[in-house]
DNA sequence: TTGACTGGTAACCAAGCGGTTACGTATATA
DNA sequence: TATATACGTAACCGCTTGGTTACCAGTCAA
């Protein structure tokens, strides 16, 4: 199946280390080792969850010497929040034709 | 690994099949064969998306004698919208921290 | 230049996922 | 009562995922 965007920013949201990492980035940009540093699991293990962060634009990548520094991508973030307003929008529409009809 | 509610439902919402269906329900509640009837993969496959969202609380059942009404069910995607908004704001109050330190 | 640090990726494994067909069961209808 | 409808679930299949260890390349420092 083809993926989108949307597909992997939700996926990508889905696990609560990639979500914890977000949170950490929120904060401050950070390179991978100090990333690994404060989660359990292995550096190999940070780096795929860093790809899968990449994948759907939530992070960005940028290399400072030998070092590898994220930092979170807005943009991607304004989809995701897009997709569930619009969302919301259209529920509350289609609840206010309910609430019409039964004038 | 355990799961709680927010992974079950960015994990729900990553899958393109179960949002258009999310978007059908917006609309108005339906039946399983009236939502299978809308997609091309089949009846069971359409069961099993429903189960996740079920699972993900992002949908009410409601049995009515041999059909199986769906319905959207809000307060899991205020869930939803809550982490992304907490994420929000914690990022522009680092940004302004950030603003602040450059002064 | 040798050695340590940083980090991606390959290979592997168990578990989960999205789809299918086949089946069982409950409900409505003739 | 027999038949058709509605739907969940089990069994199966191929692909993906989240984790591991092992390895390799690039960069910094002695």
């Amino acid at each position: 199946m083809l993926s989108t965007n949307l597909d992997r920013a939700f996926g990508a949201l889905a696990d609560p280390t990639r979500r914890a990492i977000l949170l950490m980035l929120q904060d401050d940009e950070a390179a991978v080792h100090e990333i690994a540093a404060r989660f359990e699991i292995s550096r190999p293990g940070v780096s795929k969850h860093l790809a899968v962060l990449r994948a759907a634009d939530l992070v960005n990548e940028e290399r400072y010497g030998r070092e590898n520094v994220y930092s979170v991508n807005a943009p991607a973030f304004e989809e995701v929040r897009s997709w569930l307003t619009v969302f919301w929008r259209g529920r509350l529409a289609a609840l206010k034709a309910l609430a019409e009809s039964e004038k």
